[in-house]
DNA sequence: CCTACCGATCGGTAGG
DNA sequence: CCTACCGATCGGTAGG
């Protein structure tokens, strides 16, 4: 359908821009003139700039829970089970370095009742994290530490590391098991 | 209490604004509200949105120069001198956690040539890191890894685990030394 | 998808 | 530090 391929294309467009320049700085003439159309035009396909917005960072909500869920549910071990979750993590940035990055940085730009459902939402997904670090605690597979502090180092550094990267397809798994090895072995395993 | 010169004033409201809402969402007229003033009147201290901008990023620059320069130069042993490194780093984010976040996202908004020499002075500084990891693999003090990697990753988790940290004073050295000693021990050392 | 346009707000200046 | 104001640009609408 021509107008879903449309709204794609805006949406792909705006989520390179809000991640070059920010949501803020980016106009709706910049997002326009990027797709060769006038900024009015927009309007044909969405209803608002925050819309946009809202649907990335929704969507990578959506995306990041649908990789990371099941295997906080698998009968996998402790260590093997956060490894993996980790990885699943970090493929979602990966094979969506833009939209993560929106995702990451701009979530503050939306207006209430959405910035309160994103925050809410943000935490329950870090809870997954945290969780998975109390179970190996618990089960004797990590060493005794702050899970909270734990989780939320491994999430920040991951994040971080895609951020100035290029992530170009030959080299994104290698880097993604590495940096989760990384993390894994050294931060948790007893 | 000696009252702050305006100037200073208006860096600190800037720093809070430019971290909450970021930099393009932060007009002139929401910083003088502010300070009790018209945005107007902002422009007998200072000549340009920008240069506020410049002056965090800039200062917040030569502050983790100065204190994580030192320890790089000292005769510290490899595992000691990154630990130290990182928690001078860390310290600087704590007690500046405003003009960090600042520093760590709003720096793009810089305009030539002022991007230019924020993105050259942040390659040096983050060479510091790389050049901490190298000699402690070099002198057989870590393990064999990927220096570039493995800087990256500790820097990234140490700057987003403040990101969403109130750092009260009475907590703000444990977390330092927790999370220093956490990464370092974890990830270094052989 | 375009032309034509809106009120609001932006960073900043003049002049006192 | 204020009043008064500027041209530019913003997100968005009307109507075709």
């Amino acid at each position: 359908m021509k107008t879903l391929a449309r709204k794609d294309q805006i949406r792909l467009k705006a989520q390179m821009l809000f991640r070059e320049r920010g949501y803020s700085a980016t106009s709706m003439r910049d997002l326009a003139d990027e797709l060769g159309i006038e900024a009015a035009s927009l309007y044909n396909h969405i209803s608002s700039k925050e819309e946009i917005l809202q649907g990335i960072c929704f969507g990578m909500a959506e995306s990041f829970f649908a990789a990371v869920e099941p295997v906080t549910l698998s009968a996998l071990d402790p260590k093997a089970k956060l490894q993996s979750a980790l990885e699943a993590h970090l493929r979602v940035i990966a094979e969506n370095s833009d939209a993560s990055a929106v995702f990451l940085h701009e979530w503050r730009h939306l207006g209430e009742p959405f910035l309160s459902d994103f925050k809410l939402m943000r935490r329950r997904y870090e809870k997954l994290f945290v969780t998975l670090v109390e179970e190996g605690i618990a089960r004797d597979s990590f060493k005794k530490m702050d899970a909270r502090v734990v989780a939320r180092t491994i999430l920040s550094a991951t994040n971080w590391t895609f951020e100035s990267q290029k992530t170009s397809k030959s080299d994104g798994d290698a880097t993604i098991q590495q940096i989760a090895e990384l993390l894994v072995e050294g931060l948790i395993r007893r």
